[in-house]
DNA sequence: GAACTGACTTGAT
DNA sequence: AATCAAGCCAGTT
């Protein structure tokens, strides 16, 4: 548990880091664990993305559902509802339940 | 303080 | 093309 401050005052974990750019995706869009790493500072810390994202607590209103595997493929068992969610935003799945990266793939540029 | 874990990714076989 | 293995970072125990 954090019985000591998180590194400094002002800074945030990694994690807080990761719930803000998931909180940057925007509706209809995906990204993928290394992606929001990537934009969390960890180039290599997908890995933590997953556990960061297992991690969110009830009361994060964050689209955790709009990151996806990098081949664009949901990493989670079915049961969590993040297909229906994020056909629920736009976005198309093809037949072998894969989203198109190449024109969901949320962009931070703009 | 060391070892283990994980909603991943990439490269090799 | 599919399967196997290793690497990676940060948090948890």
């Amino acid at each position: 548990m954090n019985k000591q401050p998180a590194s400094k005052a002002g800074e945030k974990s990694f994690f807080a880091r990761v719930y803000q750019m998931v909180g940057r995706i925007p509706s209809g869009r995906v990204a993928s664990y290394g992606q929001i790493a990537i934009l969390a500072g960890a180039p290599r810390a997908a890995r933590m993305v997953g556990w960061a994202l297992h991690a969110i607590p009830a009361d994060r209103d964050l689209p955790w559902h709009r990151v996806v595997g990098e081949d664009g493929r949901i990493r989670l068992d079915q049961g969590s509802g993040q297909r229906a969610l994020l056909a629920a935003e736009g976005v198309e799945f093809d037949h072998e339940g894969r989203i198109d990266m190449c024109r969901f793939r949320w962009q931070p540029e703009g």
